[in-house]
DNA sequence: CCTTTCACTTACAGCCGTTAGCTTATGGCT
DNA sequence: AGCCATAAGCTAACGGCTGTAAGTGAAAGG
């Protein structure tokens, strides 16, 4: 499967204001390369480029070099995700219990459905470069503070609601939870099969959240 | 830091039956490169030929290709940490509590201590190629089943010594604990700095654990 | 001395990121 | 309706790095 470079349209340009577009369909370019199963080193400047049918300097008009593409897919599936996360949480009606393996099925759905997108966003390699719009720290936390902060708040009413042992530390224990979470996500999304029962999902969210 | 290409000596030749032993140099030449903080992407064929002292298709000789250098120091480096592992374990004495947590420790430091190392051992980028002395789900496995049923024997011990809840599947809450392990593992290999508190790992190896 | 092992030099083709300068459609203005 | 400034994107080209193939030299040791 080569996904057919053949261009068949040679693409309409787009309108006098809406420049802005080629931004969007640059980083959908660069997320469907990731998609299509190859890894991240699939993901070039060139490549994106052919993808989006564009020729390859037409991306700096929007984007200041190659690894600030990388930054932005991140930072979209980022939100993707914690809005994800946020919805599933409001869906999930009163009961602490739904709430809590609704989040945390979300979460391990995400990166089962999304492996290698899930791969560049905590895999580590979107280059550490301290210069320009830099996540690194920020962003991370971003996420980090906005997932971390939803998980203690659906810990906090497990506990309330009597169904977990209560702890002194709830922003540790939803750490802590976040971490088996993601052992288990980022397994999943690298390994073709993976060893151990199905249930184990439930079993690291059960065990993690002191579930009674 | 660009780790000087002046080779000093030109190195000399190894001796008539010898010659194997440039395959062990090659490794650790991509190891020294990954150690050196760049990412896998600095590990390429003609940098670890420079990082050796030999020219590039010299490495032909010992390697069919370029992934095939990555998967063996991949495997070399499975191979240390289990047996960093099993040493810790028989090295813990008898008490059931101290085997656990000595074996714990010590993956999580091989992973604090060779962050790159243990990115490419599981952060699933080593090709997939799956010709010649493929690894992917044998090697894998040998070390998933290695680890992995060592994790189950201490949990039985721990059951045994009283200190931990039973459970139906040992293996299963194996699995969930080394799942716990690499979340935490992989994600400070990952970034600088972590949230949470300090003391986290405890925290996720007692709620694996069951610890009483 | 002469064979065999070990490693080297040279070279090719392909992809990469990035710079410089050019073309073309758009849409407000006269 | 026609002009024409400008936004939107293109072509050509550079230097550099990559993996790999083909053929060459030198040292070791029987």
């Amino acid at each position: 499967m080569v996904t057919a470079v053949t261009n068949t349209e040679p693409r309409r340009r787009n309108r006098r204001g809406e420049g802005g577009k080629l931004r969007e369909e640059i980083i959908a370019a660069a997320v469907a390369l990731l998609d299509e199963g190859g890894d991240e080193r699939a993901v070039t400047l060139r490549s994106v480029a052919r993808k989006a049918g564009i020729a390859a300097p037409s991306i700096y008009a929007h984007f200041a070099d190659q690894p600030s593409i990388m930054l932005a897919v991140v930072q979209r599936e980022m939100d993707a995700l914690a809005v994800a996360l946020r919805e599933a949480d409001e869906n999930a009606g009163p009961d602490a219990r739904r709430r809590l393996f609704a989040v945390c099925t979300t979460y391990l759905d995400f990166a089962r459905v999304h492996p290698q997108r899930y791969r560049i966003m905590f895999g580590g390699l979107w280059t550490p470069s301290v210069d320009d719009t830099s996540i690194t720290d920020a962003d991370l936390d971003s996420l980090g503070a906005e997932a971390l902060t939803l998980l203690a708040d659906v810990l906090g009413a497990c506990v309330d609601q009597g169904i977990a042992h209560g702890s002194d530390d709830l922003y540790g224990d939803a750490v802590a939870l976040w971490l088996g979470l993601h052992g288990l996500a980022h397994q999943r999304a690298v390994v073709r099969k993976m060893p151990g029962p199905a249930d184990v999902g439930e079993r690291l969210i059960t065990a993690l959240a002191h579930l009674k």
